[in-house]
DNA sequence: ACCTGAACACCGTTCAAGT
DNA sequence: ACCTGAACACCGTTCAAGT
């Protein structure tokens, strides 16, 4: 849109993987991972079920460019920050918000560890901990640790949200391992623990994770040499 | 095999829940999750395709199933360990290996949080949390955190193992990961950081993930009340 | 070159019919 | 009650034929 291509495109009306990447992630967002098909795609497109071979390898491929458009996005728009252990704070509530609103992109994120939206979070991630003074083999362990918590977390809670839309099936869950918890153990802390456990908002806990990863990475250095 | 049973079962040869799991589990470990398929379980087993319907609801729970026949042992195992910081590490490495061992395992667990093999991890690392003294939000902020590292951890280490069976895609992966971050900045150190990317080990980075952890939730309160 | 849509080789699940 | 296997309603992908 911004500069001139040699390939000058005279029809807008064309297909292009732009436009299939764009109408795949409405159809995720709007009938889930299990509705989207490429008879889905190429419906929601007006075209031959064959057409989009011409633009993507397979179904694989346009998950993983769905994933990108969504991710990429937030990369952006939080890449500005100042202080480090903020700007980590903003880039895992940014790609948090993002799962929460586009749960199919949890499950892919964390299938598929070497496509290019991981690349991005990892590179992003690593910017920030090298200003943190974090460097060689520390970093890489904090790099992985850091990424493999955020892309898990933020899958989990969405697979959660996703999977009971009415919040009776999620409390009855929380209940039965609330009592679990406070089966192993007569303390009165553990109660205190598990009604708690009923009562969080998972953005809060998934926050208060990544300030216990932060804190770990800070204090002290964790025995790298 | 232990204890007497109402119900005797007079014949090894039928059908059961029990064996129609085990024949899930081998079918998964040797065709993976795309192999996995009713007919190829029903083939296995050599019976009707409709036959498994009567001891399962459908495949989702057959999935649920396997990954607990895999995980229950594990914790099992793992359970009468005496310090609490080892118990941890003894049991994120039991977890790490099973799923090494049955890839399908991490992809399983991180998509269906509230199946049974999940809220077992839950229990067991709430107890080790609980005897290092941690309790209330800050229990279930640590549990929480700690699980999803877990999980998402072990579920990307494997998916990228099981993509890449051939170790010169991943390096490849890798090495365009370091030229990024060496882009970043021209200090020398994120260039060491790069290279320590490249030549790590996966399980290795994975417990180095699990210490920041626990030093995280054991340096100082992290806030909570 | 790009698109069409019939055809192919599969799926998970159901259900009348058997034992 | 449990099992069988044909049938149903789908899939992703391919490919000759069109423009």
């Amino acid at each position: 849109m911004n500069t001139p291509d040699p390939r000058s495109p005279r029809r807008t009306d064309a297909l292009s993987r732009e436009r299939i990447v764009e109408a795949t992630i409405e159809i995720l967002d709007t009938a889930g991972e299990n509705g989207l098909t490429l008879r889905a795609v190429t419906a929601h497109l007006s075209t031959g079920r064959g057409a989009i071979y011409h633009h993507v390898i397979n179904k694989d491929e346009l998950l993983a460019a769905a994933a990108e458009g969504v991710i990429g996005p937030v990369l952006a728009r939080t890449a500005g920050d100042t202080e480090p252990r903020a700007a980590i704070r903003t880039l895992a509530l940014g790609i948090f918000d993002a799962i929460d609103r586009h749960p199919w992109v949890g499950t892919q994120l964390s299938r598929e560890p070497l496509q290019p939206a991981v690349r991005q979070i990892w590179t992003a991630v690593g910017a920030q901990l090298h200003r943190l003074g974090i460097s060689g083999t520390a970093l890489s362990d904090a790099g992985s640790a850091l990424v493999s918590y955020v892309l898990g977390a933020a899958a989990q809670y969405a697979a959660g949200a996703r999977r009971s839309p009415d919040a009776a099936t999620r409390q009855r869950y929380l209940e039965h391992l609330a009592e679990q918890w406070a089966r192993l153990d007569p303390d009165p802390l553990v109660q205190t623990s598990a009604a708690a456990l009923a009562e969080h908002d998972d953005r809060e806990q998934f926050l208060a994770g990544v300030d216990i990863f932060i804190a770990g990475v800070t204090s002290g250095d964790s025995g790298g040499d």
